[in-house]
RNA sequence: CGGGGUGUGGCACAGUUUGGUAGUGCGCUUGGUUCGGGACCAAGAGGCCAUGGGUUCGAAUCCCGUCACUCCGACCA
């Protein structure tokens, strides 16, 4: 008896359709909402409080490691960007040009920043004069245009908010280690904070940044088997220094160009986030990042003594917390449903039975298992299950990527392996050449996604050409 | 950028083929009954039918343009 009243306000299942249900959980969970400019959303107080808890957690991370925050303007001029060859290259297709202030038009048209490397190496290249001014450690949190033709909300938007780091070195050892270090960051974040399992590695030459020696990544794998890169770090040599003048006198007096990195996260995060716990009944949050962790629905409110017991535990609840209570008149049953759409990783009920023995019901979001919890020692038992569903989401989100990782030796097993399982991650050895790269994403659709860290010995040959092979490439599809 | 689909109260849609001045469900407001998995009854409020132009006595409906959303591909955080 599907009552087809209730089946219009449920959301499209993942397993019929999976971009309708990231599609329907982002609305649905009051994420975001469309504006009247294409490609920008907004991003509504429940998701802008996710962001502001990744970039509190983020922010301390760096700051850990001795970042400072700094805030460059919106605007670069052309002449500016245009200073370091494959940069401006990169990134001229889909730069947003101001050409007019009030109704004159401007000397010279500003873009409006896409990412803000030129900002940085200008600023660096004025303020560093000696090897006592380094290194320079900045970041900042801003957000950044990128006028994108197809767009998706978190995924892909004109407009996004994201964290780039800059920083300059005295050598280029040092910047290595830099880019490394931050690299590690990200993955620590997303499988600590995030629960989110990633492949660190390391972007093939066709795939790096517009302007750096080497692009490092993080990849996670969706529930789809699609492949999401969930940060970057850039070691851009003194590629950026050479163009930019940006010069420092060593110790021994002798004047050296500077060694710099870049590193980027982005709103994206979130969208990682909902296709990697997400599930049919909406959003699945990692309770480091859940605006509520635990939601207080009271039962049969009306009873003498309900709802001060849910006020009461939700203030007491609410000093370790994040805790919202839900004293609407909405049904109880309708409140499971709309904290589970919300993600909120525990619900607590309380009722007329409960306070007679002095205990409420725990419900994990994950798995919707119940338990009876005494109310004496409450915190313990709610930071012990935000721990213990913490730890769940990343379980299985790891074991979706073990089981979706398929380590092929020929062309045809890619081909063969594809058609069977879907998308995935697939390990298999490559040459080096981009011939290869390229042969290998025309015939079984999937591209490279990066040189893992972590590399296995499949074979001794390119599973394209039949050449020696040199490292083990992780292929995917990716969004 | 190529190919499909959509745009009608806050939401989901019907109405468009065959032009005649807008309807259903959910939600919202008020009152009452309910309350351990999306409750029910009653009475209300709310829409120049995405937008600009055209055809017509008359356009949500037909024609042309634009914008946005969405899905599938190619490219990118």
């Amino acid at each position: 008896m599907a009552d087809s009243k209730k089946m219009v306000e449920q959301i499209t299942s993942m397993e019929v359709d999976f971009a309708k249900w990231y599609t329907d959980v982002v609305l649905k969970a009051e994420l975001v909402d469309y504006s009247s400019v294409k490609g920008c959303m907004i991003i509504r107080p429940y998701g802008y409080a996710i962001w502001e808890l990744i970039q509190k957690q983020m922010d301390d991370m760096f700051k850990a490691l001795g970042h400072e925050n700094v805030y460059m303007p919106l605007f670069i001029p052309e002449s500016l960007l245009q200073k370091e060859k494959d940069h401006v290259e990169g990134f001229a297709p889909e730069v947003a040009w101001v050409t007019h202030g009030g109704s004159e038009p401007l000397p010279e048209r500003l873009c409006v920043r896409p990412t803000s490397e030129t900002l940085f190496c200008e600023h660096y290249a004025n303020t560093v004069h000696s090897y006592r001014d380094l290194p320079k450690l900045y970041n900042q949190w801003c957000s950044v245009v990128r006028w994108e033709k197809t767009t998706r909300p978190f995924l892909r938007t004109r407009e996004f908010l994201w964290q780039e780091g800059h920083t300059v070195h005295a050598t280029a050892e040092e910047a290595i280690e830099e880019t490394e270090r931050m690299l590690n960051v990200y993955a620590d974040f997303c499988k600590n904070v995030l629960n989110m399992p990633v492949v660190k590695g390391r972007k093939t030459e066709s795939d790096k940044f517009a302007g750096a020696v080497a692009t490092y990544a993080i990849e996670a794998l969706m529930h789809d088997g699609k492949a999401l890169q969930a940060g970057t770090s850039h070691y851009f040599g003194d590629g950026f220094a050479r163009a930019f003048d940006m010069t420092f006198t060593d110790k021994d007096n002798k004047l050296q160009y500077m060694h710099q990195t870049s590193w980027g996260t982005t709103t994206r995060l979130i969208g990682a986030i909902i296709m990697s716990h997400g599930d049919n009944n909406g959003l699945v949050l990692p309770p480091k990042v859940a605006p509520i962790q635990v939601a207080v629905i009271p039962i049969a409110s009306h009873k003498p003594g309900v709802t001060e017991k849910a006020a009461e535990i939700t203030e007491r609840l609410q000093k370790r917390f994040r805790v919202k209570c839900d004293l609407s008149d909405n049904s109880a049953g309708w409140k499971f449903a709309e904290y589970e759409m919300k993600g909120v990783p525990l619900r607590l009920e309380i009722g007329p039975k409960d306070i007679e023995n002095n205990q409420c019901v725990l419900v994990r979001r994950d798995n919707r298992e119940k338990v009876f919890a005494s109310l004496d020692n409450l915190e313990e038992d709610v930071e012990a299950l935000l721990e213990t569903v913490g730890l769940a989401l990343y379980s299985k989100a790891a074991r979706n990527m073990e089981e979706k990782t398929y380590r092929c030796t020929t062309m045809e097993e890619i081909k063969s392996v594809l058609a069977d399982k879907g998308d995935g991650f697939v390990e298999a050895m490559w040459c080096g050449e981009e011939s290869c790269e390229d042969e290998v994403k025309a015939q079984t659709g999937v591209g490279s996604r990066c040189i893992p860290f972590v590399q296995e010995h499949l074979s001794d040959v390119c599973v394209c050409c039949g050449k020696p092979a040199k490292h083990m490439v992780m292929w995917g599809n990716a969004y």
